[in-house]
RNA sequence: GUGGAUGUAGCGUAGUUGGUUAACGCGUCAGUUUGUGGCACUGAAGACCGUGGGUUCGAGUCCCAUCUUCCACCCCA
């Protein structure tokens, strides 16, 4: 039999609908903050990924699916959805637009890695980018509005874990400072790190591995080589969540696995499985990486699968929409009628349900119970003649004789 | 990429030390005499036992390989 790729996921209409669900409180949300809806390809030349999410990352380097096409170029599909937004809103000349520009997505996001718990090779990616402000108020915003999806969708255990990473002056001085630290016992890390070291060695500080763990304990952190600019903007952050009563927890460990990233970082976190639900920061460099002028940005993504994970762990899930009515009949003549009733109340937005199959009368009651059918009608021959009919309610199985025309049968419904 | 576990009808399972037509529950479909469902009963359809090799007179059962799924590392959402 014919099997879907590996890290590949059917969404079937049994969880299709808590999608919806999600998705329609999102937008209300999204749409509070007057953020507006961009849709952007699911595939872009390489190049962008390489120069946008950095040539030195694992994304880039071992997770991409990356083809040429038939025309010799190189086609990568998108493994995160920054890089293609801030193309389109270059190349679409949006910084002419009133100032900032408010982007939200919901796109697929395809990254070539080990299946494992909360991770797929195709997954969904709720995202967000606030573009053009510097200001530690679009921080504030952004995270903010990370902050009302998780409180949108009732989730419990969900902790907010922010760091900065400085701006590339401040950086760099840093990264010198790290590498004098670790440069004392580099013999004695692991091999990954070791390739590290030149080219990002604040990766070190997140290795897993314990005797690196152990060789890391006392290193310099980042925030204490902050630039005045990165420190105050840093405080102001800091100062303003506390204000609004937003409790996070300072995490220096907080680096991210992007290259763009500037000054704020922050995640929201699983308690329960330790997983990133929503992770992003502020990238200002990556505008200009891509050809525009100078535009500090902000940005979020979050996992689609993985919210959802703990959206139905959490909550008495929304029920599916169930059919207002079920028309049975048999014979030609009949399932005229039916079909003419059906479509009206169709275009009256009412979800009818009917028989498709010429099964017989008893199997189209038993059909309609099974799909929950909150009334039905019967058409047979009597009907037709009288045009009356009786409809019946399928949970306390009341019947009601009614004229057989559309008005009266919507009153019933 | 490395390491560990898994794989029998749509779903959940049984299948004894390898032995004839692979079993059960749920679900699906139909019927239980005439136009009113849910319960019960009866019956039917549905599996080349993940795939490919091998051992054997004979394998769902043993061996090897491969793939999938799940988990860990790495990294991320």
């Amino acid at each position: 039999m014919l099997q879907r790729p590996k890290g590949t996921k059917d969404l079937l209409p049994s969880e299709s609908y808590i999608w919806q669900d999600f998705e329609r409180k999102v937008k209300r949300i999204l749409d509070s903050y007057n953020f507006k809806e961009i849709r952007v390809p699911v595939f872009e030349y390489t190049e962008l990924f390489q120069r946008g999410v950095g040539e030195t990352t694992d994304v880039v380097q071992k997770e991409m699916y990356t083809f040429n096409d038939k025309g010799g170029r190189s086609i990568t599909l998108r493994p995160e959805g920054t890089a293609g937004v801030i193309r389109a809103y270059l190349e679409n000349g949006m910084s002419s637009n009133p100032s900032p520009t408010k982007l939200w997505y919901n796109m697929g996001v395809y990254r070539y890695e080990n299946v494992q718990k909360g991770r797929l090779r195709e997954f969904h990616q709720l995202g967000i980018e606030l573009i053009g402000s510097s200001s530690y108020l679009a921080d504030v915003e952004t995270i903010l509005i990370g902050n009302s999806v998780i409180n949108a969708l009732n989730l419990e255990d969900v902790e907010l874990n922010i760091n900065s990473i400085g701006c590339p002056t401040c950086r760099a001085k840093y990264q010198n400072v790290l590498r004098e630290f670790i440069g004392k016992n580099l013999e004695e890390y692991c091999d990954t790190c070791k390739t590290r070291f030149e080219k990002n060695p604040m990766r070190i500080l997140d290795c897993k591995e314990s005797k690196c763990k152990q060789l890391n304990i006392g290193a310099p952190k980042m925030i204490d080589y902050l630039c005045d600019e990165c420190k105050e903007h840093f405080e102001n952050v800091k100062i303003t969540l506390e204000k609004l009563n937003i409790n996070y927890k300072i995490d220096s460990s907080i680096v991210r696995g992007l290259d763009y990233y500037t000054k704020t970082v922050f995640e929201f976190v699983s308690k329960k499985d330790g997983l990133t639900v929503i992770g992003g920061g502020r990238y200002d460099g990556l505008v200009e990486e891509f050809g525009g002028i100078h535009t500090p940005a902000v940005g979020f993504g979050a996992g689609i699968e993985r919210l959802m994970e703990l959206y139905s762990n959490n909550n008495i899930i929304v029920k599916d929409n169930v059919p207002d009515l079920y028309i049975l009949s048999c014979g030609v003549e009949e399932n005229i009628k039916t079909i003419e009733l059906s479509e009206k109340l169709r275009k009256s937005g009412y979800i009818i349900e009917k028989d498709v199959f010429e099964r017989s009368f008893k199997s189209q009651m038993k059909y309609a119970n099974k799909l929950n059918c909150k009334n039905l009608i019967v058409i047979g021959e009597d009907e037709i003649k009288t045009n009356k009919a009786k409809i019946k309610n399928m949970e306390t199985g009341e019947e009601k004789e009614i004229e057989l025309n559309i008005e009266t049968i919507k009153q019933c419904l």
